[in-house]
DNA sequence: CCTTCAGGTTAACGACCGCTAACCTCCCTG
DNA sequence: CAGGGAGGTTAGCGGTCGTTAACCTGAAGG
């Protein structure tokens, strides 16, 4: 995978720019001439490079989506060999990863899905719940006492505690990246072994 | 304490509709014509209850912090004799009970406060961080190798666990009130254990 | 029986917001 | 060196939203 290096586009400023002000603000408490402002150009000239705000929401939304998808599918085949338990570390090294690393988009993505429209939502829930039924299925491997349900309430619940980096203070605050990650990691999987006994 | 039995008022079911509404489509998202008419009144007819539209929100978050510390002093109190383990689980089963009971509240909490005027902010900030206080003492007395500032990222991040009951699917498609409850308190101490050890 | 007032109503105002129209200005390319 | 498209600009339109104004009504109280 080439690591890009290149100078970011200007739809990819405008990207992180709006994403980062839906995070703070809601989407329907951001103004398109704010998230103009934010990269250097004016309201309406954001229309040269995206539809509208609804498009914006949008592809950050899928993009999200998607891009965390393939990662827990690459996570599941490269570790094909190793045991579940390994796939389930990965997998939540991952989300982690995603989690300190892109806060405003985790926000959103929880929090501003019924925004869209109708056949954008229904493409984001479907692969949310690709995501969500391979983690079940990696953790009912490793505790295979949970049932289908308790497995699924499970992933979602541990979801929310990983989800929780934007309310552990400001960037800077935490106790370093690395502990946080590490102390994450290690109450996720005190979660699932709490569940599954 | 005496359960009410008697007619909500009209003030309450503006409050009541007012957060599911909040709560689904975010503050900005909802007008006061739709609360108005979810109540059976019409749009304006709600300034006869509300200052306006900020109002509402500043008693929905002010009233929920308020409630989640009494409720955390009291069982503080009340289990003054018992294991600080005891206390702990206490306080666990407040929040849980707090979750599943009123769902629209725990995402309003920590979704709007952004929009509130700077004193109900100030005020509701401090109510949460003096909760979030009380839980940091309690959980460095069950396990005493945790550092303030982890034991307070643990506190976030199980909070983050418990209040994903909204995300659980609908209201009845739990796999039943009871159990979901026992899970997530299971879970929650789990998340502790692992991160004291 | 008249008054008062709580709790509604509809009309309308002013602000804001998403978006379009019309225009401008580089820079690249044949 | 034309010219054309990419990427800006400002002005302004249409709709929505929070809020206020003015008015109505039914029930309680002296």
């Amino acid at each position: 995978m080439a690591t890009r290096t290149d100078a970011p586009t200007r739809r990819e400023q405008i990207l992180k720019e709006a994403a980062r002000l839906f995070a703070e603000r809601g989407f329907h408490g951001v103004g398109v001439d704010e998230i103009g402002a934010a990269v250097g150009i004016s309201g309406p000239g954001l229309y040269r490079h995206f539809a509208g705000k609804d498009a914006m929401l949008a592809e950050l939304l899928v993009g999200i989506s998607e891009q965390l998808l393939r990662g827990a599918k690459r996570r599941l085949a490269e570790a094909d060999g190793s045991s579940a338990a390994d796939v389930l570390d990965s997998l939540i090294e991952g989300h982690i990863d995603f989690a300190l690393d892109d806060r405003p988009l985790i926000t959103l993505h929880d929090r501003e899905l019924d925004r869209l429209r109708d056949s954008d939502r229904k493409l984001v829930r479907q692969l949310q719940r690709q995501y969500v039924e391979l983690w079940v299925g990696v953790v009912r491997e490793v505790y295979p006492t949970l049932t289908e349900p308790t497995a699924r309430s499970a992933v979602h619940s541990v979801f929310g505690l990983l989800n929780s980096t934007p309310h552990l203070g400001r960037p800077g605050a935490l106790p370093g990246r690395g502990v946080t990650a590490v102390l994450l990691h290690r109450m996720a999987r005190g979660a699932f072994g709490a569940a599954g006994e």
